[in-house]
DNA sequence: CTTTTATATAATGTCGACATTTTTAAATTA
DNA sequence: TAATTTAAAAATGTCGACATTATATAAAAG
């Protein structure tokens, strides 16, 4: 849980490793704010708050906005083929009869990932990346509350292929608007998960 | 110096320290994308090339554009106060006598750290601070081939104060047009300095 | 002479013990 | 009783030794 205090020894005990691994990979989970560090004083799960929700779902819709312009102006036939398909598999299991979410949210992800992939700069993508790994534990929330609500998942299926033709048709300014509602809408409803807490 | 291997040994003689606290610097240099490791075969400097240059020139000069576009619609009296204080102070240190490389740079920084203060999302200063240090050492080669160009030094010099007006005239298109130019001029000059290595 | 195999060498990564620091608890003082 | 000091306990971070893996060298086979 987040401000959780983390103990070396109960950690090495839960995973059975040593001290150098076990602090190598929490090395790695700073580096992605996930838990955080003070000297002599141990590690901490990172805390969350309504500010730092907001902060990030922000600059992930403004990274994102950003991708897909780039992405319009570089991308090729290739390009456009990959999110069709990316697309397509989207579309069939959301109209499925049983969702399972985790590869709902695979083949989501794909999607997304398809289109940003015409930008075609490593760095961008990566930062990408990392934001959407770091709003991870806020998205948990929201889909703890829409699990089986089968309402917000049409109107976000209606999105996708609306996406879907604006890329086709090169369409920046309304793509970008676009990605950016679709980013953000989930803010409000994880507000609430997160102010009931 | 890139691809060169870093030996444990070597490194803790050097540094006087134990395997623990080396390999966790070296976890830092790693999430810094300064370092690679890979798994039994141990660490090396980072590779450098042409293509990551212009990679890394473009994510800066479009997160830096990104941030200038918001600080402009969020910024306040204190932004407006802040920018025209370090733009002062680096016009200032620009037309002294004697440039010492270090405070011009603290300085250059500094003005351009205040312009997109006022864009209040500590994740982007964060991703655009990363990108900074990332873009280090291919800075330094531009450095070393303009320590003593005044020329080059004017002609900057000149954007920043245009750079001011546009911030406090808000004309949004302006700067991001300005600024992604700023950013994007030593790039050619630093693929000379790469390809004669 | 080249390629393959076996051996020796060197390097990496892991572990548990130890020293240092922080935290908790008790005792003393105001 | 509250605050400060002192002592005990627990936790962190560092170190050097050891086991495992990769590399370099030498021997053997084709």
């Amino acid at each position: 849980m987040p401000r959780e205090k983390l103990h070396i020894r109960t950690l090495k005990e839960r995973y059975n490793v040593g001290t150098s691994p076990l602090r190598e990979a929490l090395s790695q989970l700073i580096a992605k704010d996930l838990v955080i560090s003070e000297n002599q004083r141990g590690f901490y799960v990172s805390d969350i708050s309504i500010d730092d929700l907001t902060d990030i779902y922000q600059a992930r819709a403004k990274i994102e906005s950003l991708c897909i312009e780039m992405a319009f102006q570089k991308g090729d036939d290739h390009w456009e083929a990959n999110a069709l398909a990316a697309s397509h598999r989207l579309n069939k299991y959301s109209e499925s009869e049983h969702i399972d979410m985790e590869e709902w949210q695979n083949r989501h992800s794909a999607f997304h990932k398809s289109l940003v992939a015409g930008c075609m700069s490593p760095r961008l993508l990566q930062i990408r990346h990392s934001l959407y790994e770091k709003s991870t534990r806020y998205r948990n929330l929201w889909l703890k509350e829409n699990i089986s609500n089968t309402e917000t998942l049409g109107i976000n299926q209606k999105e996708h292929t609306e996406l879907l033709n604006l890329a086709l048709s090169r369409d920046t300014a309304g793509a970008t608007r676009l990605i950016e509602d679709h980013i953000l809408t989930p803010v409000e409803i994880i507000k609430k998960s997160l102010s009931q807490l």
